[in-house]
DNA sequence: TCAAACCAGATTGTCGACACTTTGAATGGA
DNA sequence: TCCATTCAAAGTGTCGACAATCTGGTTTGA
């Protein structure tokens, strides 16, 4: 169900890779509060091991922006700002309007196929209940994990799926964010999906910027109102 | 005058830190020749230092997709394919014609006169011997790297200054690329800078994208003629 | 009373050593 | 001669311990 937990073997045979895994669902799933301090000692006690391998998927998880580190201090979550949430947001439209151009000359025909069946069990999940957002939510990325793997571009997979989706569902978990726009969101994928279907990449481009780009305004005219922050 | 060198201290305070730039630089460079096999015990005793510090480098080195690591087997330097060069370019045009958007809409007057006198002395050096054009493109670097700042998005210029513009590198180093075009993108480089000046975001974004596919079909070409891989 | 120096405790950075896995060659049998 | 097995050497993964540094509170002096 869940595509991104995928990229985890979860029994990966060193426990430094383990290790990574766990502090980033951790992280990002709140358990680890944003902007708190990861004690070594502590840390490698509660998961019962050594400080080594620990340091090991530390430096990792500052390579991949979820932590940051000052020599002989210490490494503290990343807290999360809402410009940052907006710079995502922006690398995400330029970054995806490029997969689903990709996607429109490289995907294979059944590939396309299963994504029109993932956007059917969308359509009729809205319509049953339309409050089930956060769910939505999630089935959101779904479809936008499988446009870029229909890329095919090995480095652009590795940038939207191991950083930014894991960093885009930290934003989701902690402030509980729900989207009021599942109806329109659904439309728009399926426009995308039309254009990468009829192989035109530069529509299925420019639907997808403009969807990422709606997305961004909805969430930035939440934050305006919200919180004066 | 080597912008990309910046990001590094050079006087970290601690080993893993020292050692990850230095192993980034010396694999960027191919001293440690792509493909090759690092093994730990060799690569401690030869900088001196012991297997912990390198081993958590190695890790900051894997994140960025420098090396690939097996477990129990060890790590070596990526090696680099056609295709992977065609990946990234594909990525900078996305990345970079947004960085060129935002950098139209939110890059200091000042920085934008700095662009200005680069690419003024940028034309006397390519007025005085057109041969140079291995220095251009280093110039061609500096020139990429101060749009991506003037973006503002600091996410964005992480992804480009701290991964991308490595692999790019490494690829000119190994493959000794020759611009067979700095004319040609130097007058591109002047158009886009002259959007940014007039605050057109799209339009500096159109140009940016155009230029670097431009360098993409360019070196499509050479590298269909050269060695039929 | 306030500020600067100081000191104890804890934490990070680094190292050397041990256990387990892989590798490659040598050995033995068919 | 060729293939499977065995075994030793090297390398990776992990651990515990020591040195260097930071933190916070205490003491001391003006």
């Amino acid at each position: 169900m869940d595509a991104i937990a995928q990229p985890l073997p979860e029994e990966t045979s060193t426990i430094a890779d383990r290790v990574f895994g766990q502090l980033r669902l951790a992280i990002v799933e709140g358990k680890i509060p944003a902007g708190s301090k990861i004690s070594e000692p502590e840390t490698a006690a509660r998961l019962g091991i050594s400080r080594g391998p620990l340091r090991e998927a530390m430096r990792r998880l500052e390579a991949c922006n979820l932590v940051e580190r000052r020599p002989n201090i210490g490494a503290r979550v990343i807290t999360l700002s809402n410009e940052q949430l907006i710079e995502i947001y922006l690398i995400r439209e330029a970054l995806e309007g490029m997969a689903a151009r990709l996607a429109a000359e490289r995907m294979s025909t059944a590939g396309i196929k299963d994504i029109k069946a993932l956007l059917e069990q969308h359509r009729r999940e809205i319509a049953r209940d339309d409050w089930q957002a956060y769910f939505q939510k999630e089935g959101d990325m779904d479809f936008h994990y499988r446009i870029v793997q229909g890329s095919g571009n090995q480095r652009l997979i590795g940038i939207l799926c191991d950083d930014l989706y894991h960093l885009a569902r930290m934003y989701r978990c902690q402030f509980g964010m729900v989207s009021n726009r599942a109806r329109d969101a659904l439309k728009e994928h399926e426009l995308i999906v039309d254009a990468i279907a009829e192989r035109d990449g530069e529509l299925a481009e420019l639907m997808m910027r403009r969807h990422i780009r709606a997305s961004r305004q909805n969430v930035e005219r939440q934050l305006a109102t919200d919180t004066t922050t």
